[in-house]
DNA sequence: ATATACATGTCGAGG
DNA sequence: CCTCGACGTGTATAT
């Protein structure tokens, strides 16, 4: 990548238009086209571009052109600090822990956790509304539609396990249908609106769950 | 801040757990306690921590401690290629134009590209599920729900007009409520939603009415 | 290539 | 302080 600290000017032009006056930043430009244009302050870039795109610099003005998305970004810039490129190797991939995949796979296969006699039939079962995180049986052997949250449910969570239960509903062989939302918390407009349409809240901490799954699998594996 | 590049491992906690193994990257530490980790690829940095946080450095390590949220970043320095400390001068905010709230501005003002004899009764008019955009009456006097989205409309748009539809619909003095989507363009799924829901899709080039809307305040400013 | 959902999302406004 | 929706969201995954 090329590292460049300058003095510049910045004017980007896509989804909306936004200018940036003179000032000292750092920018990245990454061999895949993507750029980023660090401030003084803050974690997130002040301007920045995704690849792939096409880079051209003349009399001072470095271009990136995004065709894509027609988007450009325009760095004037007015006096270098220092402009340099860095070969970096790195293959390393980031390990995430604690995904909503994760969650996923640790809800099916503890699916008793849950609601007690609870069975997964099909996991991530496609619809024309979306997946379903977990297909299941209760102990009574009504279908029970799970959808697993990460984090705190909120009121679109409630929404798409209703999509999912109007979907199976279509389907009159498969009897009533239940719909649950498994989530460490729920936000209030979440809670009225699960009980308005009468879908199961079922508060469960999720990390918890996950480091228990871990701990097992060190004692088995 | 400071500009460090060097070959290290890179070890967060918080709410969820990563590893990321040895390689080169680019690290900025900031003065306001934001961090930044850039691999060499990626818009976006492989890891990162926002301010305010501690930073320690202890035998190779820095240790980036945030006490708000319980979170902490570990580099393990492996070789350093270059660390430096650069003192940027930059004063200048980033200016913005063609944000939502112009989109809406621009709805409001021009409602008969929505649809011919629309008249706004309300904006940004508040109820318990959120605001809605557009309060209107159409040329037969019913109410009209309006909600404008900038880019392509998702279920979750079509979800949230639905919301607004029925807290109105509660109100039985208002008589029957049209529910709308105004955006460029419409996901699969937000069709199929908005048709099953009886929600009427308008598609409008929001970023062109714009631009019109920009060019007429040339014209007369 | 397109569509969809996840994300350490982050951020800011409104109650 | 909490709750919510916008974001130039970016990014990976499945179709």
């Amino acid at each position: 990548m090329r590292l460049l600290v300058c003095c510049c000017r910045i004017d980007y032009r896509g989804r909306l238009t936004t200018r940036l006056g003179s000032g000292e930043r750092v920018i990245l430009l990454k061999d895949d086209g993507s750029v980023c244009v660090h401030s003084v302050r803050g974690a997130k870039p002040v301007n920045y571009m995704p690849g792939p795109t096409a880079v051209r610099e003349e009399d001072g003005v470095i271009r990136i052109i995004r065709p894509a998305s027609d988007e450009e970004l325009a760095i004037t810039v007015e006096r270098v600090v220092d402009d340099r490129r860095l070969d970096l190797l790195d293959a390393a991939p980031l390990e995430r822990q604690g995904s909503e995949r994760d969650l996923h796979a640790c809800l099916a296969a503890r699916p008793d956790t849950i609601e007690e006699g609870l069975v997964v039939v099909e996991r991530e079962r496609p619809t024309d509304v979306g997946p379903i995180d977990l297909w299941c049986r209760d102990v009574e052997g009504r279908i029970a539609l799970v959808e697993g949250k990460r984090i705190r449910a909120v009121a679109s969570a409630v929404e798409q396990v209703v999509r999912y239960r109007e979907q199976a509903e279509r389907d009159p062989s498969l009897g009533p249908v239940r719909a649950l939302v498994v989530a460490p918390d729920f936000a209030p407009q979440a809670r009225v609106l699960a009980d308005a349409r009468g879908v199961e809240r079922v508060t469960l901490d999720v990390g918890r769950l996950i480091a228990e799954a871990e701990a097992d699998l060190t004692l088995f594996g």
